[in-house]
DNA sequence: ATGTGC
């Protein structure tokens, strides 16, 4: 099987990625840029890496005692949760939920408090809100079953209805990377520093958490559901691992913590995944989504050239996205295609879908903002 | 990514 290629002779770099799986050249030489970090061990990157700010996205990077704040980024806590909703799709009036989701971020303000209290102590400014860029809240259907036995035991039924939140920490990730300072030397893991920086990141890793419970509850209750949480999983955060090393994802689910969702938002299909033991090398994680084909400056520069038609959406949903500048640089053509980068998952032995969905509505901002 | 930069 032509997959899982070594990025250098030492054998420290691997991409789980097959040959037909776009990569972009400067996404790998981030990669190898990062055998200069201090404490460096090794990175397994998934078919979704594209390059990033500081360093690659869609990666999974160890070290050996040594923590990187700038590597996680500043999107403390940033994952995926999927929810299921006690509706069934024939029971939707789709215009009914398109028009009600316009006011997520109302409803979130006019919320009872006390019950936000409760979902997240820590109750921050950007709390309730999914944010810009990629982030988004998503109903969907449940189309197809690949696993029934594994579906049943998760009560995961075809046209049922869920809700796919990503989003993360909003403003405190931000503050919590400038806090505890963004230099390439790191931290070191059993420094006051670094237990430091550690306690505010799992802070804002909680929060983003809630961040996205909250946001379900109320798009839930907006179409007359009540959510019931599948899986939340991060995929900016690190974590200690045994033996001193310290395991970074950067854009990369982890595979060692239950089901994890695959999303193909607004123009294709989401998965989920069930991991299986798989290789070490892949640092037991997963893709966190598509990754980018195209960055967002070239995606908004298209736009103001005019020279991109308004595509129709392949699968038909609707979307809520106000802000054409993020219209333009989300467009699900700035996007690798999902079912070749779950195809990677499964031949490499990380996860297999067990289920697929489907888009309906698509949350993203109800506020026009970009030109 | 960011109670959004030049």
């Amino acid at each position: 099987m032509n997959i899982h290629h070594w990025t250098g002779a030492d054998r420290r770099f691997r991409v789980f990625a097959s040959p037909a799986s776009w990569i972009e050249g400067a996404s790998v030489a981030q990669l190898r840029l990062l055998a200069g970090r201090r404490g460096f061990l090794s990175a397994a990157a998934m078919a979704d890496l594209h390059p990033g700010h500081k360093g690659p996205v869609g990666c999974a990077i160890e070290t050996e005692g040594v923590i990187h704040p700038d590597l996680v980024g500043t999107d403390i806590g940033c994952g995926m949760a999927l929810f299921a909703l006690d509706i069934e799709q024939r029971q939707l009036h789709i215009d009914k939920a398109f028009k009600a989701l316009h006011g997520l971020h109302e409803a979130v303000d006019a919320g009872d408090r006390a019950h936000q209290a409760a979902i997240a102590p820590d109750y921050a400014p950007g709390m309730g809100t999914v944010g810009g860029g990629n982030h988004f809240v998503e109903l969907q259907v449940l189309d197809d079953r690949a696993d029934e036995a594994a579906c049943d035991a998760h009560g995961l039924r075809r046209g049922a209805l869920f809700l796919l939140v990503h989003t993360g920490s909003r403003s405190l990730g931000p503050e919590v990377l400038e806090r505890h300072g963004v230099g390439e030397r790191g931290l070191d893991l059993q420094s006051p520093e670094g237990i430091a920086y550690l306690a505010d990141h799992d802070r804002a890793v909680a929060f983003a958490a809630a961040n996205r419970k909250l946001l379900a509850e109320t798009a839930a209750s907006l179409v007359r559901g009540n959510a019931r949480l599948i899986t939340d999983q991060p995929h900016n955060f690190v974590e200690p691992r045994p033996g001193g090393r310290v395991l970074h994802r950067k854009g990369a689910a982890p595979a060692d913590r239950g089901l994890s969702p695959l999303p193909g938002s607004r123009g294709a299909q989401s998965h989920l995944l069930l991991p299986e033991a798989g290789p070490g090398e892949a640092l037991a994680s997963l893709p966190h989504g598509a990754g980018r084909k195209r960055d967002r400056a070239g995606m908004s520069d298209r736009a103001k050239d005019g020279d991109r038609p308004p595509r129709a959406n392949p699968l038909g949903n609707r979307i809520i996205c106000a802000d054409r500048r993020m219209a333009a640089e989300e467009a699900p053509d700035a996007y690798k295609n999902i079912a070749r980068v779950l195809a990677d998952v499964e031949e490499a032995g990380l996860a297999r879908s067990i289920a697929r969905f489907r888009p309906i509505v698509t949350f993203k901002t109800a506020e026009a903002r970009g030109r």
